[in-house]
DNA sequence: GGCATAAGTCGTCAATTGACGACTTGCAGC
DNA sequence: GCTGCAAGTCGTCAATTGACGACTTATGCC
């Protein structure tokens, strides 16, 4: 019966996926990781292979030939999503004293709101944490410790305000603005609401809070010691 | 066949469930709606009959004779753990001006934090959040920007400051601290992080950055204007 | 004590889903 | 042009999962 497979060929005017043809190994696969992250992304970890390969313009089957199953997958995709922008975080700039805290602090949230903070990232980042899958959550967190001790230490610095002893008091008051930059993100992407201000005028507000409320915040972080 | 019946029967003491025995109609479908509250929190609106029911001690089966299929048994449990909890938000305190504004913050968070941001509450959020079930943002929406509104008009009465006109402007800088507050809430029961300082110490230094960076949040805020 | 009725369970169905063996097809090198 | 191998698909399996018809059992009432 070649006839039935005939027909079937000429359906298709020249292969069976998408648009492009064969492609070799390294690339199909990184088609479809990259596809995979924008997948797991949108409808949660527990998003079907079926759905993601017919997003991906491929069989089912094939994802099996780049990855052994599909926890391994998800794996990967976290890696590569999560993970991977992370290494880019660039503590540099904050502490380049020519200038003053709150201009740099400007700068670092602009890039960091629109480098990590993006819809793909913050859904993936907690999709997993919801599933506690814990993937690799060390990491990341020592990157943001170092990042909120940054913060306060050169905020202090320029402002002449003596710290407290406790690192983790120390660090609470880095996550004052980072929690409130998080959270301003996780509304605009999630929630889709806080979307009528300008991020960069959302930024500043949150940043000029944090910089003219310093002192006040160290005072009250020590009245319980 | 007799025998096998009476054989089961001596296996389990009393009935066929967890510990208690029948119960009315209404008692045993509010006892599951709170196990399910607990278990979809934890596991996701994915989590399988079969597994709620165990949790329940009650056989799968006997979930359909109190809700039609399994998003009418979401649904509710959305409306009684998100929903329910904050038709309790109480703005009274917050305008009583007999307290300093840093003090009514101070208690209102408190509250908030241990009412309504919980572990249960934010997963069993963020879990619908990232699904777009959309099941009732609006009502909660409105709440928020009110209290938004409220606080951030507080503030500025008792400093003297002159808000800008824009009332989007007015919410997000209102969001500055609420974001904060709700980002540390993240943190604690999702990331399992943030644990060392005390809540109430957290939260304190977060008012006192806001209160005390009020004046310079509003200047910033108006620069763009 | 027996019976009506609500409370509760058993077993099963069809659809879904991760996984994979066996097959087909395009293309590079001769 | 043909052949060998990698790229890719088909069809299927077993487990899972929401849903539900048919049945069983406890209990209050006379």
């Amino acid at each position: 019966m070649e006839a039935k497979s005939a027909k079937l060929r000429s359906e298709k005017p020249r292969n069976g996926n998408g648009g492009e043809g064969r492609l070799p190994y390294d690339e199909r696969r990184a088609q479809i990781l990259h596809h995979a992250a924008e997948f797991f992304s949108e409808y949660g970890l527990t998003g079907q292979t079926r759905s993601l390969a017919a997003a991906c313009g491929v069989s089912q089957r094939l994802l099996y030939r780049f990855f052994p199953n599909k926890a391994a997958l998800v794996r990967e995709v976290y890696q590569e999503t999560i993970i991977g922008p992370f290494r880019a975080v660039w503590l540099a700039q904050l502490t380049d004293r020519s200038m003053g805290v709150e201009e740099r602090l400007n700068h670092f949230y602009r890039d960091y709101f629109r480098t990590i903070l993006t819809r793909k990232w913050l859904r993936l980042f907690l999709y997993s944490s919801l599933a506690e899958s814990e993937m690799a959550p060390d990491y990341i967190a020592a990157i943001i410790k170092d990042l909120m001790e940054t913060i306060t230490r050169e905020t202090a610095l320029e402002q002449g305000v003596d710290l407290p002893d406790d690192p983790d008091v120390l660090h609470e008051i880095g996550w004052t603005l980072h929690g409130a930059v998080s959270h301003f993100a996780i509304r605009r992407h999630l929630y889709k609401a806080s979307r009528e201000v300008p991020a960069d005028r959302v930024l500043a507000v949150q940043i000029a809070a944090f910089v003219h409320g310093f002192r006040a915040m160290v005072e009250t972080a020590g009245e319980g010691s």
